[in-house]
DNA sequence: CTGTATCCATGATGATACTG
DNA sequence: CAGTATCATCATGGATACAG
């Protein structure tokens, strides 16, 4: 288990360390997922309403593979009804740094963007 | 032209840095792309020679979009045959730091793997 | 509440063939 | 050499219904 099956058929990937994470962010909400955990842990219901438009089938699928790579702890609280709760291991946390640094250019890209269509008006 | 063009219709996508980053380092080749660029300046023939298994149709749409995105800068050399050369502009370079951030919690990654793979065979 | 199963649309990629 | 066009394949995501 808790390992990192080598399926896909397309894509035959590089094998490189950045491949390899990038293959964990891949999708168009883990890494959201992640920002949502750099706090304190949440449930999978507290994450579902930060992230309106996620799907629980995505969600669920996410958490899954952030936890088998070891980024993702999670817990069953033993309440009534029963609910889980998901948080960063420290690993995961290492990511942090590096999400905050392409945040920083994302910003730059958007700036840039946003640059481009005053210049489009204007000019 | 030069601009971001959201016509996705599935992934209705939270607008986040973060996002706007991530959908161009999304592809499974575009973060390679940028990584052998991060030395000189190479010819789409190289290009294609460093990584064997890209598609010509493939490494052109992502040239594209980090061209696209000011990321990546197009010279043509008037060469006979006419040959083509990619770099990476300033903002370009701004995402090596980020990728070699997530490089090495790749390399965390795959360590904890073959961790994870001696203990299988031994325990 | 916490997921999982199914169905269907969209996106990304490789292979191949072809143009300038 | 540098790309583009077309086609088939697989992965990802949303919606919905359903299960524990």
């Amino acid at each position: 288990m808790g390992l990192p099956v080598r399926k896909s058929k397309v894509t035959p990937p590089p094998t490189c360390p950045l491949s390899e994470v990038l293959r964990l962010l891949r999708g168009a909400w883990a890494p959201n997922v992640i920002w949502q955990l750099s706090g304190d842990a949440r449930r999978f219901g507290e994450l579902r309403h930060d992230m309106p438009r996620i799907s629980a089938r995505v969600l669920s699928a996410r958490l899954r593979e952030l936890e088998t790579r070891g980024l993702v702890a999670r817990r069953v609280l033993h309440t009534s009804p029963p609910s889980a709760e998901y948080s960063l291991t420290p690993l995961g946390r290492e990511l942090l740094p590096a999400i905050n640094a392409l945040a920083s250019v994302g910003t730059k890209l958007i700036e840039e963007w946003e640059a481009d269509q005053r210049k489009l008006a204007v000019g």
